[in-house]
RNA sequence: GGGGGCGUGGCGGAAUUGGCAUACGCAGCGGACUUAAAAUCCGCCGCCGCAAGGCUUGUGGGUUCGAGUCCCACCGCCCCUACCA
């Protein structure tokens, strides 16, 4: 018997996959399609365990699918693209460039040394011009359909970067990437039209059966769909006399969930920055303060603005709006905790129903009028008063209030008008009534508001794809034609000397498409982002060279089956993705809604104490320091057994070995089940001879086990269809000791070894093949072969034992006939535990069959 | 503040539809083999108890013949999000 060892072993089936193109896609079309993908990885150095999990998740699935007999669509790229390129670039005095490509590099040889079975021949690189050219065909196409626009709005600035960011990429006021705290700048730069969308990104999320609920969750709050009503406040002159007939400038308009609450409304607040605040204190006694406060606003950090309960600062601009449902006018204030871009920049503030409204009433002394009670204000009110509800309700006439906070919830309105008595909240009567009344009367509408913005896709930086736009004197802003595509992002430039696109003259410097003049060309690249929205749909179709992709191929081949990938996309890459999608479903290039099928979050791999692993912390166990010591196979196969692939996990080296001495074990027992163990056989002499049973429980064991694990595969419970191999195992085991060689049952052995191997090949996709070949004899490969069948009547005993419980505790065990009557089982049943019901008196008998007798007592 | 999730031995975890809690593995303990060690193989291994037996899935209650699983309250931990009107 030769002698497990993974490093001669896994080498050379590596060498022999890649000449014989193993994984090599079949593209028949005979079969149907499975597409199985990894989110593809920036290129940062070298592979850390996060990707080993992240891989090993993705082949096993791509290669059982196989055996499947699917045809599977198993690619692998890189994000390349980025700003790590050009720090790293600084940094060793080089190029963008050279260091993404050496880590490509790099990640290419430990993906190939974990055996990964990805065609290679449909690698994407997103910073190769053959790919970015055609990101560039998708953002003019985009255009065309009114999907691209330039437009100046308050941007997150991240200086520490040197460029802005979108919403998404701000997390509680700092850069995703580096940490540092964003600033608010009013800039003119692209966006993507997400929006329009929003709406469908909200509703086909219930499309999405296969993903997990708190991604879909965190994207439906990401949108965050709020339903309410736009109310028009109409504005008095500097003197405080509304006009007798006001014009569209005259009035301001506010968006509310909470219409019914518009009587109690004392005061309105704009934001800061809302547009046109300046000229409304030009020339007032209040300006210098309200320009204060505008200079003081902008001057807070987005950290500090991110922190939950911050003081709130107002200024009374001097100016007032009228009431629509009253007509009474309120003062017009300015402060910071209203935000500029969402609904419009300004608010009706009613303090009696809103939190932040009384904070802020309480603070600059605004009155706070009780618009909305509470049963039990009601209750007590009727009790102390001795009149009915109704009446209370009525006459209620309080002009303020001594609450502890401001009334949010549902409640009966009051001072109202004509709605007194109604009940107020979000979709109340009272709002529906007074939205009815608003929209009779033209001074309000429904609407519906989403938290989602627009997406800003332009970054002030050199490593990435270059927005195809030109500036033109006289024709304005127009877009590179398609022929002229790709722009290509100049190789000739030293960023280690600070020098960007903008001061590459060759590349600003060309001629206006439209009118032939000199013109300059956009220096902006766009968000990486934008690459990886599309990447999936390329590697269907990796090759072309006259479209993003053909067509009839990615209608094959998309949507991806079974997506893996960190939780750390749940919004970003996943929300992006989903919207390129419809928009090119829109632009007629695909025909269907959602990219993504299936989606896995694989958990985080921690260290042994569970703290995140980080090179500051020095914590960081490399993939390849332990396939240097147990192999590819021992470290794929321990990371999906350690835990279900959506769990964090904490690594663990013992545990490893222990999955090497499975391995081991199972290399043993093949060889012993084929008869080629000689000595080494596990056959103990002396030992009891039970070889039958042991036999017996063996083909058991073969048909359970294959319809156990095919069932965890189906799940993606990777760490159970281990558990049960290893059980098969554990009875392999115990066959062949029990079992003298000569006895053993050649037949059988080969079934169960084939059977073992066969299991196990989408782990330990080296052993097996070794295994396949030079102990069970085939000339063909493990990868190759059909996934075991297995026949559910073999997997059954002729014998089960039954607990025997009395009101639910279990008293005794009894063995019984798999095909027992039920009314035989009661009587071995209550014979069995006669002790334990005594002199009770039986009131109920229950049989679970296979399981467990419930006897009833008294 | 809003939303979501989790809590099972010394450890990772299993229990798929409400049906024998702790599968499988790690660590530990004992044994076989060995001059010895490693490797390998066998056995034990939730807690209390000498035992009979009792107890046990964060805590307390409920539904049920039966609850880790369903319902209610509480405690603890984690993640996301945030002046969103």
């Amino acid at each position: 018997m030769k002698e497990y060892n993974p490093h001669e072993i896994e080498p050379r089936w590596q060498k022999v996959w890649e000449e014989t193109e193993q994984y090599k896609m079949e593209g028949d079309a005979s079969k149907p399609k499975k597409y199985v993908l990894e989110m593809f990885p920036y290129p940062s150095g070298d592979p850390h365990m996060g990707h080993a999990r992240n891989y090993s998740i993705g082949d096993v699935i791509a290669r059982y699918n196989k055996m499947r007999g699917y045809d599977v669509l198993h690619p692998m790229g890189w994000d390349a693209f980025g700003l790590p390129a050009e720090n790293a670039a600084i940094k060793h005095n080089g190029h963008p460039a050279t260091w993404t490509y050496g880590n490509i590099e790099t990640q290419r040889s430990v993906f190939k040394r974990m055996g990964l079975s990805y065609d290679w021949d449909r690698t994407v690189r997103t910073c190769d011009k053959e790919y970015y050219r055609w990101g560039q065909w998708i953002f003019l196409k985009m255009w065309e359909m009114g999907l691209v626009e330039r437009r100046s709005n308050p941007v997150n600035w991240c200086e520490s970067c040197h460029t802005v960011l979108a919403n998404e990429q701000v997390t509680e006021g700092v850069c995703w990437r580096c940490g540092n705290p964003v600033e608010r700048r009013e800039l003119e730069q692209w966006y993507f039209k997400i929006t329009d969308y929003a709406q469908e990104l909200l509703d086909d999320l219930d499309k999405l059966e296969g993903w997990p609920e708190r991604v879909k969750q965190m994207q439906a709050n990401w949108i965050g769909r709020s339903e309410g009503a736009e109310v028009d406040f109409v504005l008095c002159d500097k003197d405080g006399n509304a006009p007798a007939e006001p014009t569209a400038d005259d009035i301001i308009t506010v968006f509310t969930t909470r219409a019914d609450t518009l009587f109690g409304c004392s005061f309105f607040v704009l934001a800061p920055e809302y547009k046109g605040l300046k000229e409304l204190v030009a020339g007032s006694e209040q300006e210098a303060a309200v320009l204060d406060l505008i200079a003081a606003s902008e001057k807070v950090s987005a950290v500090e603005r991110a922190q939950g309960d911050r003081e709130k600062h107002g200024v009374f601009t001097g100016r007032y709006v009228v009431n629509p449902i009253n007509g009474q006018k309120v003062p017009v204030w300015v402060a910071d905790y209203v935000v500029a871009d969402y609904g419009t920049g300004a608010v009706m503030a009613v303090p009696c129903g809103d939190q932040r409204d009384f904070e802020f009433a309480r603070k600059y002394d605004l009155p706070i009028v009780p618009i909305i009670l509470m049963e039990d204000e009601i209750a007590a009110m009727v009790e102390e008063s001795g009149k009915t509800r109704d009446e209370v309700i009525a006459q209620f006439s309080a002009q303020t209030v001594d609450w502890a906070e401001a009334h949010a919830a549902e409640g009966t309105l009051v001072q109202s008008g004509k709605y007194t008595g109604m009940m107020g909240g979000k979709h109340s009567a009272g709002e529906e009534a007074i939205v009815a009344d608003l929209e009779a009367a033209g001074t309000g509408r429904r609407k519906v508001e989403f938290r989602l913005r627009d997406w800003l896709i332009s970054r002030q930086r050199y490593w990435g794809n270059p927005i195809p736009a030109i500036y033109c004197d006289d024709c304005g802003i127009v877009p590179v034609p398609y022929e002229d595509l790709p722009v290509e992002l100049p190789m000739d430039l030293d960023i280690t000397k600070g020098e960007q696109l903008a001061d590459h003259k060759e590349f600003v410097e060309c001629t206006c498409p439209k009118c032939g003049k000199p013109a300059r060309r956009e220096t902006d690249t766009m968000d990486t982002f934008t690459c990886s929205s599309w990447y999936y749909l390329r590697y269907c179709d990796p090759h072309n060279d006259q479209a993003p992709f053909d067509r009839e191929l990615v209608n094959r081949y998309m949507p991806v089956d079974q997506y893996i990938g960190g939780i750390e996309h749940a919004i970003l890459h996943l929300l992006y993705s989903r919207f390129f999608t419809k928009v090119l479903r829109d632009a007629g290039m695909l025909d269907f809604d959602e990219p993504f099928t299936n989606l896995l979050c694989q958990g985080m791999v921690k260290d042994e104490n569970g703290e995140t692993m980080s090179k500051s912390k020095g914590n960081v166990v490399s993939p390849v320091k332990m396939m240097d010591a147990y192999g590819a196979d021992a470290v794929r196969t321990y990371i999906l057994f350690m835990a279900p692939p959506d769990k964090d996990l904490d690594w663990n080296e013992a545990g490893l070995g222990g999955i090497y001495r499975f391995l081991n074990r199972v290399w043993r027992i093949v060889y012993d089940l084929m008869g080629q163990a000689g000595e080494e056989t596990l056959y103990q002499p002396g030992s009891e001879s039970q070889a039958a049973e042991a036999a017996k429980v063996l083909l058991r064991e073969r048909h359970r086990v294959v319809g156990k694990a095919t069932d965890d595969f189906e799940r993606n419970n990777f760490n159970t269809a281990i558990s049960a191999m290893m059980e098969l195992a554990n009875a392999a085991g115990d066959y062949l000791r029990k079992a003298a060689p000569a006895a053993r049952d050649a037949e059988l052995g080969r079934d169960v070894a084939e059977t073992l191997v066969k299991l196990l090949s989408p782990m330990a996709a080296h052993m097996t093949e070794e295994l396949w070949h030079t102990v069970l004899g085939h000339e063909d490969s493990v990868h190759e072969q059909a996934w075991p069948e297995f026949d559910p009547e073999k997997a059954k005993a002729d014998e089960v034992e039954l607990a025997v419980q009395i009101n639910g505790k279990v008293k005794a065990r009894i063995t019984v006939a798999a095909d027992a009557a039920e009314d035989a089982i009661i009587e071995t049943a209550l014979e069995a535990a006669a002790n334990a019901i005594g002199d009770k008196t039986v009131v109920k008998k229950i049989v679970i069959p296979g399981r467990l007798v419930n006897i009833v007592v008294k």
